[in-house]
DNA sequence: GGATTTGATCAAAAAATGATCAAGATGACC
DNA sequence: GGTCATCTTGATCATTTTTTGATCAAATCC
């Protein structure tokens, strides 16, 4: 990526690629269109792709279905297109691995800071995490040797577990979506499986908690997922 | 937009056209006069428009129609000049996109005030690829960490509430509709359903407000919805 | 100025979501 | 093939949130 960063637009409206096809060179984006969904994953095969915009409402495949199948084969960050109103089909495309979407119209100065955001997000991602110790009031966590102590005690934890409680310090202080949490724990297809995040939120709280009924560190976010709280 | 704003106005009151020809030139804005909504469309083509002012009562086509083809290409600041009575065309202006309303008769102050207001929320929103925290007053919101706090200290919102609060922050200092609102926290079948707005927003007032009935941030738009109140 | 609409607030009822327990299923390992 | 820890699943009860209706206040309309 020392020269031009390719962009790969999936997009069936004119309007909008001659739009991107005037501004992006300018911009020193090289661009790369596609106006069907099957025409964009035979062309992201042929090139070295390192972001790909792509619009929900496509003509032969679905837009979602893109995303899928991008994601089964690379983590090139994807960019979602979509029309005012589309709340639950841009819930779904971030659900399948779309890192970013913008709302139609806009202008080309925020399209440019996404574009930026994505490709250095992608740029840091590939580097390795520094921060492997926590501490958590009484207990600590060291994410790299799987080990948690509690009051100096050795706690011994499940891989599922251990994978929760990974991915609610990863995101220490905020939100982790039910969905969030199943993906990232049990795969992509448990996700809706609400009912195992909480029967495991609950051995974890049995085992980190001094008194799970009234938990101190892993918060319950009703309706949403749970939070992993500093203290 | 280093230079005067452009400013381009839509009116075939020729007694509107007379006060602001007079006016704005002086307080640094740049006119351009649109008669109807046909020459107003190619009129913003051919130039660099930073703000539009639409009447909702023009001779061809609607001021309405006016906003949604402008939306389609642009997101261009637009305020609606309205005549006392035209509630429902004033909240459908809104819903299709305008950003702001002005009640005829205005005085120039109260323009300029508006056309200040949309000129930096514009400037703003040019860039919101990674803004997720927002600071109002003693108040702090951090949309991707769904975290809320007052005065530091922690608070709960359940996730219609977090939802609402998203929504007037998006579009902090202009008015949103009691529809829109409902149609991105609740989902579109829920529009008409003014009484869960209501209910709601007293709910985040009681929690965000230092005084509820005077509220400082939440403002009440009556007739057509809320508006986030920037300090 | 009285009637009607619109908004705020409160609280009860209903629905959705969450916690917990425990029985069975699974699968790795000896 | 049996044992063990772990995971899946179902049932039940508790808690939180949402919906709904009632009531009062304020603004707006004849």
């Amino acid at each position: 990526m020392n020269t031009k960063p390719v962009v790969l637009l999936i997009e069936d409206e004119q309007q909008i690629r001659r739009f991107l096809r005037a501004s992006l060179p300018d911009e020193n984006y090289a661009l790369i269109e596609a106006g069907s969904g099957l025409e964009a994953l035979s062309k992201f095969d042929g090139n070295e792709v390192d972001l790909v915009l792509v619009d929900l409402g496509l003509p032969d495949i679905d837009g979602l279905e893109v995303i899928s199948q991008l994601r089964k084969k690379s983590r090139v960050p994807i960019i979602v297109l979509s029309a005012r109103g589309q709340e639950q089909t841009k819930i779904e495309a971030l659900d399948r691995g779309a890192d970013d979407y913008i709302t139609k119209p806009f202008t080309i100065g925020e399209l440019l800071a996404r574009l930026r955001a994505a490709l250095r997000r992608a740029g840091r991602a590939s580097e390795p995490a520094e921060v492997h110790t926590f501490t958590l009031g009484d207990i600590s966590v060291d994410l790299e040797g799987r080990l948690v102590r509690k009051k100096g005690e050795d706690v011994h934890l499940t891989p599922i577990e251990f994978g929760l409680l990974s991915s609610l310090l990863k995101r220490a202080g905020k939100v982790v979506t039910h969905n969030q949490l199943l993906k990232e724990v049990w795969g992509d297809e448990y996700m809706g499986e609400t009912h195992y995040v909480r029967v495991y939120m609950a051995q974890l709280r049995a085992k980190l908690e001094d008194n799970p009924a009234r938990p101190r560190f892993i918060m319950t976010e009703p309706g949403v997922g749970y939070r992993l709280k500093l203290q």
